[in-house]
DNA sequence: CTTCAAGCTGACCATATGGTCAAAATAAGA
DNA sequence: TCTTATTTTGACCATATGGTCAGCTTGAAG
């Protein structure tokens, strides 16, 4: 049991499947949109058959959903970095550059992400609804220690926030 | 000739009809990408059959293009404001008010000139590389006469540009 | 009133697309 | 090796979509 050869092919090749779907999926919804994405074209771009996507994932729309949570979990890994900074100035600085870096190192599914925010979400909107608020808090509270110390203008945290946002978009 | 009755029902019902068109792709095409969007549904929301689509506009994305030609008329007219102004503070104050002004009462229409931007403007590269160029050209102009007249920061305008575009976003 | 071009539209078509399925291939365990 | 569960895929289907067209309506000019 648990034989583990060389490199347990079943599970190995389930993950780079999804792996290569995913990426490619990224890369045509973000070029696409997700009216205009094919999963025909996601397919071609992943190098396996059409019907291979349906196996790992049902649906065009749960593809979709899983692309863009994927990002929005990288993004919110920025979140540490920022709470780990000891002020204002190094916090929202190391932040800003965490989230240049994910773009940079994430390109398309920076794109995604974009269009899904602009377009309020339709997709992942409960997800969000919950997991998004949850964070925003988080970040509203460290801010505001902040404040409460005296290290920076008593400024709304919710607007310093959105223009965080803003500026690195 | 040229006789002019109570009020020309010819020409006016094609521009109507024109416009109902318009202003429905624009909403349509704003919430469903240029991929999601669907004649049929344009022409549901336009009340009007959708060969009728076809009469006035050849194609898809002939309409599409002719909706993002239009807010992109819309938006260059922020630029007198910009010239007009006597110096940066003005100037960039007002340009920014008149970006925000044309986002609110175009909600529609700026979406699907982000989403534009933001893909690369894939549809109207061509028609965009040599207008916005220009545009953008002149208003590096105005920057520099202010620098040169030391009403601001020696800043690279193109930079300064950016900034602004970024923040209005 | 008649004529004729411009405007309008229901019905239709070829194609593309999301999704299904049964059968074949593969690999793990006994 | 044999059996069984998982994975893979070509072929297929129902539907939706962009676009066409022949014929109908409308309104202006003579």
């Amino acid at each position: 049991m648990v034989t583990q050869p060389r490199s347990m092919s079943k599970k190995d090749r389930r993950l780079e499947s999804e792996r290569m779907i995913m990426v490619a999926a990224e890369k045509v919804f973000a070029e696409a949109g997700f009216g205009g994405a094919t999963m025909q074209l996601i397919a071609d771009v992943a190098g396996l058959p059409k019907a291979n996507l349906h196996y790992y994932f049902p649906t065009k729309e749960a593809l979709y959903r899983r692309v863009v949570q994927d990002i929005f979990q990288v993004w919110l890994k920025a979140a540490d970095i920022f709470d780990q900074a000891s002020g204002p100035v190094e916090g929202i600085g190391a932040y800003i550059d965490a989230k240049m870096e994910i773009s940079r190192r994430h390109p398309a599914g920076s794109k995604v992400w974009a269009s899904e925010v602009m377009h309020g979400a339709p997709v992942i909107q409960d997800y969000l609804e919950t997991t998004l608020e949850q964070w925003t808090n988080g970040r509203i509270a460290v801010i505001k220690s902040w404040i409460d110390r005296g290290l920076m203008a008593p400024i709304d945290p919710r607007h310093l926030l959105y223009m965080v946002w803003a500026t690195t978009q």
